[in-house]
DNA sequence: ATTATTGTATTAGGCGCCTAATACAGCAAT
DNA sequence: ATTGCTGTATTAGGCGCCTAATACAATAAT
């Protein structure tokens, strides 16, 4: 599980996404320590401003906290990341329904598109 | 259906978004002339330079034409519609299944939490 | 013919994002 | 004590997006 950054948006706010996706993911366990900026910067092809930007973020959400001159951790707060994670999945789940709702699909049609795309998955 | 823009993505592709959104789901039917840049742009709460940009990229995708001083069509090529409709279902489903699985659902619990959200829905 | 409406082009300026290059402060390791 | 690693702050510049204000060309409407 790697970096993608697309241009259409901007970067710091992907990188916000994807430490969150990670650390709910468990790849950055709760009490754990993060790497140092300037790796995930360089991990990332970005400039550390701009990972220092998006770790800030994580730290207003409580995610993540700092001791300044030995790095920066995840929470060990296991409740606050299990809330994090369905925060997103409902986010994503929200946003995937309104979209195909507009689209003209109902409950119903929605679950055998998804479906038949799974299917397809695996072949 | 009304415009939904946020400030996290430039604008014009926002509306690229939308436009697209609203001839697939047949607010702009095949054939029909669309409103006027200008008051496209008034709805949107956009400057017309913006919308002229947006409506520029659904020209290169085929899916608007112009007549110079007459105004701007919905292409009557029902097929293109439906191909570009096909597009963007895939596209969204792709992206809620990538979002999930990297949260580490397997697609029965996907399923499983698109149903229950569904159910939360009709309440 | 004149007027209004259409799409289009141009210029200027503001603003946010991103990079780059430094520099500093504080703790850990040696 | 010195060195290295940590987070952090600052400044400068480039670039894209967006708005605003015009202006123009070509057709439709009158």
């Amino acid at each position: 599980m790697t970096w993608e950054l697309s241009s259409d948006r901007p970067i710091y706010a992907q990188l916000i996404e994807q430490l969150e996706l990670k650390i709910c993911a468990g790849k950055y366990p709760p009490g754990s320590r993060m790497p140092p900026v300037r790796e995930l910067a360089r991990e990332a092809s970005v400039n550390p401003n701009t990972m220092q930007r998006a770790l800030a973020g994580l730290e207003e959400e409580g995610l993540l906290h700092t001791h300044r001159t030995s790095g920066r951790f995840v929470t060990e707060d296991e409740k606050l990341v299990m809330q994090v994670k369905n925060r997103l999945v409902r986010e994503h789940i929200r946003e995937f329904m309104d979209k195909m709702l507009r689209l003209g699909f109902d409950h119903e049609e929605i679950k055998a598109a998804l479906s038949a795309m799974m299917k397809e998955e695996k072949e």
